[in-house]
DNA sequence: AGCTATTCATAACG
DNA sequence: TCGTTATGAATAGCT
């Protein structure tokens, strides 16, 4: 955004990560209280850093009472689509539901304030512990670039199917064209100027992909922003 | 703040508040995604408008999961604050106990094949299962050279007393060999060779340090290396 | 921790 | 409501 213009992805080096993270988080916590005062709005922004530490902002009283207060208008989504998620078919039904389980039991365990429990434990069990980990690791990211492959793989497929889909329309653009030409020419010739619209199609306008979902051009931006927005 | 400098305060007409409002919310959330990508970071951002529409933002998993994990740092503050003002030495003791039991916990758990569970689990949670698991790993790896460096500090310590006890001894030694070479060679120029056995003392052979810890030749090894393991 | 060249955000206006 | 514009703010790369 500045000295030259850079795009949106995480910044890998380490050292430039934290300058901006420090100057960024700053600015969003002074963006969140110019907003709040200047529009009236109740605000309250969390932010974890890579680090593990904890910057929070609550413009109305507490944090608490502001989480209170979200989830007193918004606590019902949840619970939908946990009854989604529990009625599929009856037949792996077990297996899944018993490993959503223990994924549950894991999450809750190990996002656990490691600091103070790895400080307690000897160096035995800290040196077992983070073999553990380790595999832990390792199959996590390996499930994680399975599942991003089968992801591009995917989406090589969407576009491929996309471009030549288009290079087909528009060669029957092309020759729709190539007739309409040659239609004008043969009336001009014969009748003098009874007929110049030209022959249209809307469907031949060649779809567009974008960030692997194609959009029409007919429909406005309806708020398609990746924000949840409730109304009440 | 543009067409003129403005100084924050709450913007009475209805009208230009929500135009502002709009603007500038959909920055603030933008801002967050920014910042969430760019460095890495979780960010929750809750906004509630003066028309008592809610806008939200969770950039890891879904809101709940973040007020979840904020509660769990947060509110465990709170704990540890309380039992350091009110009950310093008891409650301590609680809290080791406490903390013991869910390493036990965290010990079975986190041992149970991680194959299949990460097989079945959505890109989303595997991405906030790798982020927990790198935090703790990070976490282990600082304990554990904690440890080793108060190891070290320890045997540093070790050695330099045995040192100066070596000399001092070795010193002590010197002194007694001169002195018995001296007595001998007075007994010799005087009474011919009647006495030729030297002056011992047991005490005198210096100690040999291996691994921080004096050996004495009379012990086997035991294993003793400082370091603290584990038999099933 | 501060500076600067750029890009970004946005109040006012159309 | 939506687009444009002049101007203030934010910030990446340096020092």
């Amino acid at each position: 955004m500045t000295r030259s213009k850079v795009q949106l992805k995480r910044i890998e080096n380490p050292v430039r990560l934290q300058i901006s993270f420090g100057k960024r988080h700053a600015s969003l916590l002074k963006k969140a209280i110019e907003l709040s005062v200047s529009c009236d709005a109740d605000i309250g922004v969390i932010i974890f850093s890579t680090q593990g530490k904890i910057y929070q902002l609550a413009t109305s009283g507490t944090m608490e009472g502001l989480i209170e207060r979200y989830k007193m208008v918004c606590g019902e989504a949840d619970q939908v689509a946990d009854i989604q998620i529990n009625q599929p078919q009856e037949a792996q039904l077990e297996e899944i539901s018993r490993l959503k389980q223990e994924i549950g039991l894991l999450q809750k365990n190990i996002r656990y304030i490691p600091e103070r429990i790895a400080q307690h434990m000897t160096l035995d069990e800290l040196l077992i512990l983070e073999k553990h980990i380790e595999i832990w690791l390792y199959h996590i990211r390996d499930a994680k670039r399975q599942i991003m492959f089968q992801e591009i793989e995917s989406l090589k497929n969407k576009e491929g199917i996309l471009k030549s889909v288009n290079n087909f329309l528009q060669e029957k653009e092309g020759i729709l064209k190539s007739a309409n030409k040659f239609l004008q020419e043969k009336i001009l010739e014969q009748n003098g100027i009874f007929f110049a619209g030209p022959i249209t199609a809307d469907i031949l306008h060649p779809l567009s992909l974008q960030n692997g979902y194609y959009y029409s051009n007919s429909s406005g931006d309806n708020g398609v922003t990746g924000f949840s927005t409730i109304h009440n």
